[in-house]
DNA sequence: CTGAAAGCGCTTACAG
DNA sequence: CTGAAAGCGCTTACAG
């Protein structure tokens, strides 16, 4: 089916010379006379010729890929983040290859074997919510494929890692909600075997503790990072006997389903109760009231996960030292938190 | 850095044995002993060999991957799609390789060269509204890499098309506001050189004229598809003296841009303005009021994308003919287009 | 300045 | 039943 592609034994017939010669002059060789490599040059031109990659990669055993596995493409927060790590690839000559892990740990065993037998020459992840054991992230990186997380990263594994900070983050949000005269502020987190989960909620915590507000059990609860859970957890704290006059979600998809939630339960936003989310996805202004969030660079963390990557994949030695960037996160207060403050 | 993958050479040496023995017994060849076979497996496993899919495909000439180009992967259509093709790609042992043209005719035609060098089996792909010229995909069907279209096809190419009807959704959504009482129905149409952008306006138009309802030029403009465009188009609408009580947007990025600015100007929905979008993405039943749209199976369309493609180019022989398969549109409706009807 | 040879990892006629 | 050889498309020491 395929017609054949023309290739360099195909030059070397038409011009009577070797391959070796024709291979010399494509790479502007010194060792090859003017005059050769001009008829070379010049019948691949009008050939169409393009060096087979194929070839080259089982000669350099690179592929010029790197590897990318995130949760859910459909999520505008990775999606973003895949636009700067092919903002970099591709201005640096590499092509990326996505995988969806779909939150499923064993979707992302497969996908890291899919790297491995590929080829791929670096692998940029952020980790599945379901995924407590990072071994199968160590192998790649022991068999020589190096690493790099962003966001979702592991905490025990030594390697280059992009986050924001969550911590903070979720700090001034808790703070923000606390300046708003909110007094039981309620906290939907994430999965606990995310990092960014659990800096979250100590962010919240401190928060609260640092003001002198006392931490309520019940008002903690955890969802999976999707919309379906911040309904769910919002029915949940709503019809407590005590229930919470604000909700911090430790991600613009559980506050979506938070905000959906108070509004089928006749809620007022931000009077009854105000929220506030995590990543600033580009619909959370879209809402009424539009979503307080706290926004995350993602397309720089991309792009940032992407120059850290090639660099160890370019460098000859071993990495000197693994390092964590660490961007600023940044509040976002729109109507959802902006409670009146009730004057004396 | 790189550490060295275990080979067939390595197994041959171990077992005292050639390479074409472990090949053989690897593949389950029934020219090898069972003994033999024995041996060859047990060390391969213990090894953890995997065979270097690079050498294959310079072999076959095959890589086992698709190409698939959208203009964007965070638009929930594409990513959807997206899910679709690999659902399948997977299952028959292909893997996918994404392309984002950003709505750039430029970007679509280098994603289109890289396809021919990488040697990437076959493209699905959704044109970018910016391209005119579909020659860079005849070249590539021409040099025997199958070409499938899905959404957005060229009607002049000949080749395997997925598509919705189009002409039957826009159809239905107009008639829709129609039989809401809505007197003067706007259209904002998609750029002219996609068939999706003329075939929903060509509905439009044919709703309206069967009702004997007369068409207004000035009631017809033009966007690329998303937000910014729905917004200034809205504004330009709105503008009119003549000002229309409804607006049906091509695309749902369009319709959230007119909901947006229809909210900032001060305009009730429906009832000032009855809006009606297409696509449904996930968001539009988030908004306030929840929009009516014309829901489009994009996960059922990948998939049918990638079964066309993967028979081309499994088929031996040249396609015995070309197919176009229109799948049904369906009008979800929301309160953006739930005009209270007027008793008399 | 140019060519023959070896090799990247694999498969598969062709011999035996 | 097993092995030696050729070949996929390319590069690069090694000779000359």
């Amino acid at each position: 089916m395929r017609k054949a592609s023309i290739t360099i034994k195909e030059i070397a017939r038409q011009l009577n010379v070797s391959k070796s010669t024709v291979s010399r002059a494509l790479r502007d060789s010194p060792e090859i006379s003017e005059e050769t490599k001009k008829r070379v040059i010049a019948l691949a031109e009008s050939l169409n010729y393009s060096p087979n990659p194929i070839a080259l990669s089982l000669l350099r055993n690179r592929t010029q890929t790197l590897g990318i596995i995130v949760p859910d493409i459909a999520n505008p927060f990775f999606s973003t983040a895949i636009g700067g790590v092919e903002d970099i690839a591709y201005s640096r000559g590499y092509h990326t290859m996505i995988y969806q892990s779909h939150e499923s740990y064993e979707r992302e065993l497969a996908d890291t074997k899919h790297i491995a037998t590929r080829r791929v020459d670096g692998l940029i992840v952020s980790i599945s919510s379901q995924t407590e054991n990072h071994d199968h992230f160590v192998e790649l990186q022991e068999q020589g494929i190096p690493v790099v997380f962003f966001d979702r990263v592991s905490e025990t594994m030594p390697s280059h890692k992009v986050r924001v900070d969550d911590y903070k983050g979720a700090y001034e949000a808790t703070e923000h909600l606390i300046s708003r005269g909110c007094k039981s502020i309620a906290h939907i987190a994430g999965p606990a075997n995310l990092s960014i989960s659990r800096n979250r909620l100590k962010g919240y915590q401190d928060a609260l503790t640092h003001h002198g507000i006392e931490l309520h059990d019940e008002w903690v609860v955890s969802s999976e990072y999707n919309q379906a859970g911040g309904t769910e957890r919002a029915y949940q704290l709503m019809a407590l006997r005590n229930r919470p006059d604000a909700i911090f979600a430790a991600s613009d998809r559980i506050a979506i389903g938070v905000h959906w939630a108070l509004r089928q339960l006749g809620y007022r936003m931000p009077d009854d109760v105000a929220i506030v989310g995590f990543s600033d996805l580009s619909i959370s202004s879209l809402l009424d009231p539009p979503l307080s969030s706290v926004a995350q660079p993602s397309f720089e963390m991309g792009q940032l996960a992407a120059t850290l990557l090639l660099d160890l994949i370019e460098s000859k030695s071993t990495p000197v030292a693994f390092e964590t960037r660490v961007l600023t996160s940044n509040l976002i207060i729109r109507k959802s938190s902006m409670k009146e403050l009730v004057g004396d």
